[in-house]
DNA sequence: CCTCTTATGTTCGCAATCTAACAAAGCCCC
DNA sequence: GGGGCTTTGTTAGATTGCGAACATAAGAGG
């Protein structure tokens, strides 16, 4: 657990990894549109009137892998809506050592949750390239203070990142090497585009707070049941429901969760 | 780590201790008043106006040990402002394993956090027999849907309780057991009127999630070094600095964000 | 096709924590 | 002031994950 971990990922894998990742652009990139705006689902669940006066601060952004939305103790000038890309809320310890909060994907938006605090208590890192809507934090507090439909929504996905977060640290503590992995693996699927993430073994590891080695451990052992293959910085997922009976409950709880902020968003 | 675990503690220990402790009662008995509610100091936040149209809604209420103010699964039909009292939210695994969540006291409001969540996703247990002010969860909803100073203040205190569960998150990797028990007293000391905790170090364990003669070594050690003494249910702090010393950043990040969440509230 | 980087596989010993069982006080209440 | 329950202390062996060092192999780019 040295402090160069993080780093080295940081500023020579990330890039890199940035540039391959080509599967994760849409088939046809798309522009700035109200039609875009609804694949992430939290802006779809707004009211349309109320996505139409947050429309024009709303805009379009590639999201490379690696790149950090914001850092520990850094300003939090935007807020993101995740597309088809991936956040990793990321905790690094003064050690050095990591362990990964929370994570955000279409379903959800980072920087809302630290909603008036100056400062970030974490950093943001985009896991998984793609696109989101970026908008001014000032405009999304504005547009909170004008009561309506987006106050209530943004505390409901409170709610369910709350789930998130609890499991985390529940599992953290509870849970084997294994059973983070599955865990890990099914956050990720739910927000991606296909079964197969693009990812290395040494990027889970410093994901969950582990040695790359019991990650290999792990994930060896998934391909031998069956559940899962691999190849350099390729996991594909076989077997969804076997991932998910070995997980255990910390990934049903959460999902429930957001489950239920889909559904009662729905009745809105 | 056995399912009797918690149940034993809560249902047989806890009536128990709650008529034991007579150190938390106030001198003179509060009644619901005015004055009483600025001793929370979520409630003391708020504007004039908005604290008087919440108050018809508030009703004080004593807080045993022990006592649960809802369970995981189960409804949530009141809202909690801890004022001497302080409240655990915590999580029970299916094989009886737990670990807390985060914790409440004077300074935050227990049941909010999952608004508009009909069901809860931890549950939450009086630790330290007080007193605290409820209120209908209903009410306090039709409140925040009004807009106002209302919203903005509890999206705030989100803000600060995100940062302890990310804490308790990373904490529960990459700290020892020592450094977790450091961390847990120094946040029971914050929302204590005193230097001494009545506590258990079987209650300690399962706060934790760590057996219970991991808590009498850890515990021994700090007596030794001159950090705290204890006997029998009883630990009082000797050298609070020393404590912070010893548990390490995870206790100074998520403090951090508490005296920012005040600092800010007094700006309004 | 060859090279060089990066990703994955493997090993050994070590430290922290857990499981399990039992011993010794301390304190409440009769 | 003594019985009985609760709390704390202690030990021994098993397990999980860590730290470090190195071996192998896959794929990108020349």
């Amino acid at each position: 657990m040295n402090n160069t971990q993080l780093n080295a990922t940081d500023k020579t894998t990330a890039p890199r990894m940035a540039l391959k990742s080509k599967e994760f652009k849409l088939a046809s990139r798309p522009v700035v549109s109200y039609s875009g705006t609804l694949q992430n689902e939290l802006l779809a669940a707004l009211p349309r009137d109320v996505l139409e006066s947050l429309f024009e601060h709303l805009e379009l952004v590639t999201l490379p892998f690696g790149k950090e939305l914001f850092e520990f103790g850094g300003a939090m000038d935007y807020v993101h809506f995740p597309t088809t890309a991936i956040v990793s809320l990321l905790y690094v310890m003064e050690d050095g050592a990591t362990t990964e909060i929370a994570v955000v994907g279409h379903e959800g938006v980072v920087g809302v949750s630290l909603f008036e605090g100056e400062r970030a208590m974490c950093s943001a890192v985009v896991q998984a390239a793609g696109y989101g809507y970026r908008m001014k934090a000032q405009h999304l507090r504005d547009a909170f203070n004008q009561g309506g439909a987006l106050p209530a929504l943004l505390m409901r996905y409170n709610t369910a990142l709350f789930a998130q977060m609890a499991q985390n640290a529940v599992g953290g503590r509870h849970s084997s090497i294994e059973q983070k992995l599955c865990r890990w693996l099914l956050d990720r699927l739910d927000r991606s585009p296909s079964n197969e993430l693009k990812v290395t073994q040494e990027m889970i590891s410093i994901m969950l707070g582990v040695r790359r080695e019991s990650i290999t451990a792990a994930a060896g052992k998934l391909q031998d049941d069956g559940l899962i293959t691999y190849r350099r910085g390729n996991i594909t997922v076989l077997d969804r429901s076997g991932l998910e009976a070995y997980a255990g409950e910390c990934y049903k709880v959460a999902k429930t969760e957001y489950d239920r902020l889909l559904v009662d968003v729905a009745r809105c």
